[in-house]
DNA sequence: TCCCCATCTTTACATCGTAAAGATCTGATA
DNA sequence: TATCAGATCTTTACGATGTAAAGATGGGGA
């Protein structure tokens, strides 16, 4: 699927630094009447740059999504997503944001299939880490990168929902209504404490720091297991909610 | 304190692509007569290099914090690291290993001042995210980077000390024995929801996205209080321990 | 029909990590 | 003590990246 990249780009123009100018012919590339080749203008390059750089996110992590790979990726030059973006954050920014939604849907559509109140109130979590494993690069870029533009309107708005639906499922679960402006200190504290377990676990998890804990406990035990006895061990008796 | 960086390197022989070689005499740089010039040989330049990328690291943040600034900052050649670190990996696993050294100091001296068991239980995180928020870099490199060898001996040591004081705390709280090399699953919960739960808060408190719960919590609230409601609110009373 | 401007490409440049070769010093050995 | 192998540091070089600026292209309104 479009793995036609590095066709060019390395081997082409590379250094034609000291060549002498206008030396080669160079045949009046992309005339329009070759239809199979790509116009000029792409007409959706902002989506399918957006696409490409999910697909190089996935395969080549992280440290592989550079604007140029996009762009190679896209098939276009490596200046084209300047024009979309901006500038590389631009471009992280956007993608976390469709990272964002992907990973509301998510969570959303599994609190949907729940039944009784207890898978209720342990989906959402489980769905949560269940996206970070699927999906680590892009988990990667919604809460590892330091290059975000928060203030980009998608990217916020798609984030701002991600920690509406946690208010709310806390609301839920604990039967009160959780207001937008104002919360108690116990509200504030049963919110930070949730999100908080949930996303160092995944970052743990996502980091290979688990591991250890992992391999001394019972025979096969898998992090998602880990996950939910974490979720539903009761804390101990005498000292704080450690 | 040796701010004398960006002395050179771009303005003196950043592009001797096509002049003439052998140009310039150049005078006999660095004679050993001349005592006041810092000799060929640093004598503790790998010291000297950990010390140099944490002053980089606090004063640049965690994007500035490249092999060539490192070395800047050092006052040698921009190849000089390589020989000690190998390549940027190594240095940053080297650094990581330094901050978990100190990250662990800070806690245990921490723990070791308090006199409550109750203080006792909640000095450590209160430690853990106070170190975090003093260095919020050094966390970066320890916690947040994906280049770390954690097959490097010092850094493997450093953080493996650091996940035994926090189960070692576990135990202590529970008291109860915490065995080396088998966990019943209600301690490997135990322990990976505290540490999930700081180690989470931290991320998301650096990260700056728990301004939106802190502000909306009563006047003046710090992220310490939340920290501490959070460790020590009830959990609700029929659901599990969201 | 013509021209403005959004879109995309070319070219250029500073910076980075890294490799390789040269320069310099240290310390063990003869 | 003289020497020399190896450790340490510098120079030089190269490919890759982000970004700026200028040129090419074509769509759509005047």
């Amino acid at each position: 699927m479009a793995k036609t990249h590095t066709k060019s780009e390395t081997s082409r123009g590379s250094r034609p630094r000291s060549t002498t100018p206008a030396a080669a012919p160079r045949p009046p590339r992309r005339t329009r009447s070759a239809k199979t080749e790509t116009p000029y203008h792409h007409g959706a390059l902002r989506e399918a740059l957006l696409q490409a750089a999910e697909r190089v996110l996935e395969r080549d992590g992280l440290a592989g999504l550079t604007l140029r790979a996009v762009a190679r990726e896209a098939g276009v030059s490596h200046a084209a997503p300047t024009h979309h973006f901006g500038d590389l954050t631009g471009l992280l920014s956007e993608l976390a944001a469709v990272g964002f939604r992907q990973f509301n849907a998510a969570m959303t559509s599994a609190c949907d299939a729940a039944a009784t109140p207890l898978e209720k109130a342990l989906a959402r979590p489980k769905a949560y880490v269940a996206y970070a494993q699927a999906h680590p690069g892009m988990y990667g870029i919604m809460f590892r990168t330091e290059r975000l533009d928060h203030s980009r309107p998608s990217l916020h708005e798609a984030a701002e929902a991600s920690f509406a639906g946690l208010a709310n499922a806390i609301g839920v679960i604990r039967q009160e209504q959780i207001s937008e402006d104002a919360l108690t200190m116990n509200q504030g504290a049963v919110i930070a404490r949730a999100w908080a377990m949930v996303h160092g676990f995944t970052m743990l998890l996502l980091d290979g720091r688990l591991e250890d804990i992992l391999a001394r406990l019972p025979e096969g035990t898998t992090a998602e297991q880990l996950l939910e006895a974490m979720l539903t061990v009761p804390v101990a008796a005498k000292p704080p909610a450690i």
